[in-house]
DNA sequence: TCGATTGCCACAATCGTTTGTGTAGAGTGA
DNA sequence: TCACTCTACACAAACGATTGTGGCAATCGA
């Protein structure tokens, strides 16, 4: 703990009266105490004055000799987005683990803005990139793969491309199957962002659910948006002009999802006794309105994203996973 | 955009006929195409090959000698917290303004993990710090001032370092003169985490505001607890078992205020009705419920801290700035 | 016309690690 | 006893930039 770590590597050996080399090996055999390297006596003399004066390599140094920066790179739509924070958590999380470090940059889902923040993350020469505002179509990825930085998906998932989401036609089912099984008919989608995974797969597993009930979803019942409060809104009211008041909803994000009930309250409206509404994702707000939800473990996805990723990185062959997802039943549906 | 850049400064310059310090002089020249470091005729042939060729410089070998980063490292208690999420943006989006990267940790208000955090911050030799996490004493300070890395605290202040924050003083007020203009009497207050500034000011500013209208708040009127919609909900239950039903309640947040509206609804009470509601940030969610509030400048504050950090590294002197707050009036008080 | 300046550029040391290659001595087996 | 294999280290060459120093022409001032 001294003053700014001025401590090199050469300073250490020369102190023990030993090369750099041996110094070096050492410090960084995983085995530790018993490292192969150097005599027991040695090892512990090495790592007990490390330990003493404090001593932290300089990572630019051995960046530079490995040409491997310990970095990985981190793009999502939006860090003030709750889902993605926690997914990006769960990344930090895992990444400490693996001793990388994590950076993250939001893309706003615009490309342009995308493409400047993965170029940003390749000049800090990132070992590897997680990236969380993929579209379906994978239009996003051209640049990444002219590159040759390896990458895995999170959340959204894109054909041809390794990914861990949440089983989001499953979560569409679930919410499906709750909402038939109380017995309604009329009912809208807040679907979220087309071109995304996340609004496509639960709009599948949705209307499928429905389907097999007898229930319709006629294109005019359902809108596209923001997966945020204000995009909820907005879809709401168009909803609402357009088609009137529905039995039940579902919105494929409970931020949406609470856009809509301040909608529905301004109309005098509320859930469940107007209207049934199920959210999706399960954030902390939900559990405070008593919103039921689809809860999708937002953690998990985030830590096996960036265990895929180091498998990918060691150049194993991967394959995409999706979390199973859970219907939490509060009370308004 | 080649394959995964390998183009180095001594392969430009070999490639040029030049030698490689010229090359680096002038791509580090901030006049760019007449730098003064060679020919027009030079300065314009280097300009155009390096971008033909995609030259990225090995952020490594330049820390490696330069000893320094351009890396900020930001440590928050929560990158969940919408809040604070929205300050990082700030810092991250200045930071890119100043030719830096930012780099986040969660610290999660536990001491522990704080020094952990901040160590390996440190290891990453960061150019400077900005803490969004510190205490009103302080007292998470003492390891980073042995080190002599610059730092900044923002949204927190704490006395004698350099802060950006919220007037939070001023904000109390605000909801304070509001609530007595609405001529209550009996006020609850949820005051989030003792220890911290923004509880502290907040408090201060609305227990005097009230004062100053011969409103007194007693000590059992006011509950600390978490800046979430769980602290929120907990502390409002102990206030409602402990005092009974209020005519207004002051939210030091407005996560924590939407929680204590869930707990109202739950008891069959509903703002502005039974008891006026006034919550602190104006985060989205607090324009989807009709929420009143104390609007702080979150994305300012970020952006702020960031230049006040610059400023501090370039050893310039500074002074802690207070950004004001402003009342936003909806439908619950 | 001559010394001084300026414009334009090259040399070479250096930052702190990592890692391929050596090597002296101790131990081992036949 | 001899040829070998280990053990336990040391040497030295990278990695890719930055930067102090220096040199050679051309130009300038007086």
């Amino acid at each position: 703990m001294s003053k700014r770590s001025t401590v090199t590597l050469k300073g250490l050996a020369q102190e023990l009266g030993l090369s750099p080399s041996t110094v070096s090996r050492v410090l960084n055999d995983a085995a530790g105490e018993d490292s192969r390297w150097a005599s027991p006596e040695t090892n512990r003399r090495i790592l007990t004055l490390a330990s003493e004066l404090g001593y932290a390599k300089n990572p630019y140094a051995a960046s530079l000799r490995t040409a491997r920066s310990g970095l990985i790179g981190v793009v999502v739509p939006r860090l003030q987005d709750y889902v993605l924070a926690t997914i990006y958590e769960g990344v930090d999380e895992a990444a400490a683990e693996h001793g990388y470090v994590a950076v993250v940059a939001n893309s706003l889902d615009n490309p342009v803005s995308h493409d400047a923040r993965v170029r940003k993350l390749m000049d800090r020469r990132i070992d590897g990139l997680i990236l969380g505002d993929t579209p379906f179509d994978g239009s996003t990825l051209t640049a990444i793969e002219r590159e040759d930085v390896p990458f895995v998906l999170v959340n959204r998932r894109s054909p041809g491309h390794p990914s861990v989401t949440c089983n989001d036609y499953l979560g569409g089912r679930l919410a499906g199957e709750h909402l038939a099984g109380l017995g309604v008919e009329k009912v809208f989608l807040l679907a979220g962002k087309d071109r995304m995974s996340t609004s496509i797969d639960r709009t599948a597993g949705f209307t499928e659910a429905l389907a097999e009930h007898g229930i319709e979803l006629p294109a005019s019942h359902i809108a596209t948006g923001g997966f945020d409060a204000e995009g909820g809104e907005e879809a709401m009211r168009r909803l609402l002009e357009a088609s009137g008041v529905p039995e039940a909803i579902f919105a494929v994000n409970d931020f949406a999802a609470i856009g809509a009930l301040g909608v529905l309250a301004e109309r005098g409206l509320s859930a469940p006794e107007d209207v049934k509404l199920v959210g999706y994702n399960d954030t902390p707000l939900a559990g405070g309105v008593g919103l039921t939800t689809v809860r999708s473990p937002m953690h998990q996805i985030g830590r096996q994203g960036l265990e895929l990723l180091v498998e990918t990185m060691a150049g194993r062959p991967v394959e995409s996973r999706q979390l199973d997802p859970e219907l939490v039943i509060r009370t308004t549906a």
